[in-house]
DNA sequence: CCCCTTATACTGTATATACAACCTTATACA
DNA sequence: TGTATAAGGTTGTATATACAGTATAAGGGG
């Protein structure tokens, strides 16, 4: 059952475990190449190619004849992001609800399974909810979750938590992608959202990571004439997000 | 004068421009890890360094027993970096193109007076571009732009350099604002895309700031069919993206 | 005291070698 | 004909070794 992983992704584990539990804090030095060599038997290449990886990822700065450190890492903080429509929505004094439309297992399709980077179909959890605002939909969830990641996912009371709240305080997060694009609503989305034929909608796609796992897929179908996705950062002297 | 590369990195730059040249097309195979020996005489493991390299970057796909082949690169942006188009469609070894529809001084009107958080209406560049990839429109470019911090903005050519580019290089960035909706284009945009009255786009809406200024204020029209706005990014240490 | 040299540690790159796992194709065999 | 086997090419990982470049600290000589 349990896969083993390569040595250097096993340093890499180590390494990234002792910053994300706070071990290492940011501009600490960590273990250079010679002496992870010791501490796991191991050769300076792969030593090498784990300290490596990391730095191009920005978790590590590498400085010749000096060492390596743990970077700094400022919060992304955008709305773009990881973020439950609940707390949103109550952030704005308003009344968050939600009906659960779907809630099944079912055997991923050819496109979902390359979604989760498996080379076969496995079991997905999926649901569909509809969120809303003082009673007016706002947002059309579709999700589907890796049971191998969050097994008791299916049997949670999603309508006092999300499902966004309940995989943020399960699954720790390690990266992040979302995908926006344009659409106009099907027959079934148009019923569900109570709108016309004639409004586009914003459809935000959302992978979220856990150790190199898909833990879950999220399609987030807005009404344009409800809801804007917003965001706003500072940046460094690149012009990049800090 | 002229640095000399690593040698995996000449390796990467040899690839990578025959993509991006259009050379080697989305699906092809490239040279397996004993043809770049070969062909460079060097060794395995630095003709590997450079395929994996890629293939971590997105350009490659590699799958163990077949070869390593060149990844479809979809059309899509950023949102959270400050990119400019130009360069991410010659990513994609494509033709950038750029036709300029409209250049001219303007007094901002009272809702642009109040983007660029001032009191009272001033002088304002204003650029209308419409950016093709291989000659086909993606893009349709409204901006306005702070006379007071890049006075010389509308004598650039920006057939050559795109508005984005020149603002890149000439001012730097503190901060940066996004705003996504969708929307249903008007005749005149249905017109510069190239478009029918029936398909959706996402209007992108950004503000940068410098030095507590608003440098520009741009919005970004693209047609749904042919972009999707993409981000991806690792979380902080704490795996508590907000 | 200051400067130069030297030693040492660390990262960066490159090579040669080895073995495992995977895939495709050709071949031998029933 | 169909199937099992073998061979060869491909990627993935791991090691041992080597040399170059950079930064820091220690020591010696003016």
């Amino acid at each position: 059952m349990n896969v083993m992983l390569p040595l250097y992704a096993q340093v890499k584990d180590h390494i990234l475990g002792n910053i994300k539990s706070g071990t290492w804090a940011a501009g600490s030095r960590v273990p250079s190449e010679n002496e992870l060599v010791e501490s796991f038997g191991i050769s300076r290449m792969t030593a090498n190619r784990a300290l490596r990886e990391l730095a191009g990822d920005g978790y590590l700065a590498r400085v010749p004849g000096v060492g390596t450190f743990v970077k700094e890492q400022a919060a992304r903080t955008s709305m773009m992001e990881l973020r439950n429509i609940a707390e949103e929505i109550e952030a704005r004094g308003h009344k968050h609800s939600s009906r659960l439309i779907t809630r099944e297992k079912v055997t991923a399709t050819q496109a979902l399974t390359d979604e989760f980077e498996w080379k076969t179909p496995k079991p997905l959890f999926h649901l569909v909810v509809v969120h809303e605002e003082n009673g007016l939909p706002v947002q059309l969830e579709y999700r589907w979750v890796n049971p191998q990641i969050a097994a008791d996912f299916l049997i949670q009371n999603f309508t006092r938590q999300t499902p966004t709240a309940y995989l943020m305080n399960t699954v720790p997060v390690d990266e992040l992608e979302h995908s926006v694009e344009a659409i106009m609503p099907d027959a079934t989305q148009q019923k569900l959202l109570g709108i016309t034929a004639h409004e586009p909608c914003l459809a935000l796609q959302r992978r979220s990571w856990s150790k190199d796992q898909v833990v879950t897929v999220a399609t987030l179908v807005y009404p344009a004439s409800r809801y804007a996705l917003h965001s706003r950062y500072k940046t460094n002297a690149q012009g990049k997000p800090l």
